[in-house]
DNA sequence: CGCCAGGGGAGCT
DNA sequence: AGCTCCCCTGGC
């Protein structure tokens, strides 16, 4: 167990943020992850994170998949004073941090994610992993699903992810599969790639399109200055920033501040 | 039963 | 850039 004292970190707020869709919300307080091939459990108390862990995994692995080495109270301090519907957003959900996440798994994710509600596209993820994914077992006894890797569904018929709950997303994900494991797109070089060529690279992928390459930049790639237009994201632009979002005052850091949005549109809206 | 919305995208012009 | 059409589920 890793005990830890954090400023703007509350992990109910990532897990409702909608940027991983395997952390569940267990008890009150209580949240579970997956990621790759580990099972965490994090208990937050106030400012105080408990991560059921040990000393080694934490250091090498959660704490940067957390970001948690990055200081959130400087992005907070960037917002423009004037600006009281972002620092009411920021306030709300100060917790929220950018996650480091797999390459693949936000890509298949967030192909899924289009047309599709949050608490939907967790069980098309869930049916997905139980189904193409292997089966888990770490050294504390729990047992969970990995995330299929794109050669799992190699040889599918385009239709065949329908039974998985995935409607008409069913051939995005096998057409992807396919032109990653074809080497069409080759996921290694899209890492090493800046925001711009890596977003235009993931653009070539069937059912990608500028808003889901977006989240896939920011969410994997850790590209802070992507910035996801959704529908919900539209909508409190046209209402708060009718001569467009100030993004050259948030440059660089554009994303976090469409997270706090997010967060707060989904959460607070009156 | 119909209607519609849920973190869009493809294929046009 | 803007438009139409596409498409699957679940809730009402």
């Amino acid at each position: 167990m890793v005990i830890k004292e954090i400023e703007h970190f509350n992990i109910e707020q990532i897990c409702d943020s909608g940027q991983c869709f395997r952390m569940e919300r267990k008890d009150s307080g209580l949240v579970s992850v997956i990621a790759g091939e580990r099972y965490l459990e994090v208990r937050q108390d106030g400012k105080t994170c408990s991560f059921k862990c040990t000393e080694e995994d934490f250091e090498s692995f959660w704490k940067v998949y957390f970001d948690l080495e990055e200081d959130y109270g400087t992005f907070i301090e960037k917002i423009s004073p004037k600006d009281s519907y972002l620092m009411r957003a920021a306030e709300i959900g100060s917790g929220i941090r950018i996650l480091h996440q797999d390459l693949w798994e936000m890509i298949v994710s967030f192909l899924i994610s289009q047309q599709n509600n949050i608490v939907r596209i967790r069980r098309c993820i869930k049916n997905i992993c139980e189904k193409y994914g292997e089966e888990q077992q770490d050294e504390q006894g729990n047992i969970f699903y990995s995330f299929p890797k794109p050669e799992a569904f190699v040889g599918l018929e385009e239709d065949d992810l329908k039974v998985c709950n995935l409607g008409y997303r069913s051939k995005y994900v096998v057409r992807t599969a396919n032109a990653i494991v074809s080497g069409e797109v080759s996921l290694d070089a899209v890492k090493t790639m800046s925001y711009r060529k890596a977003r235009e690279e993931l653009l070539k992928l069937f059912g990608v399109g500028e808003k889901v390459a977006d989240c896939i930049c920011l969410f994997a790639l850790h590209h802070l200055e992507a910035f996801p237009v959704d529908t919900h994201i539209q909508q409190a632009l046209k209402k708060h920033y009718k001569r467009g979002f100030p993004k050259t005052r948030y440059k660089g850091i554009q994303g976090v501040m469409q997270q706090y949005i997010f967060y707060y549109e989904l959460f607070y809206k009156e």
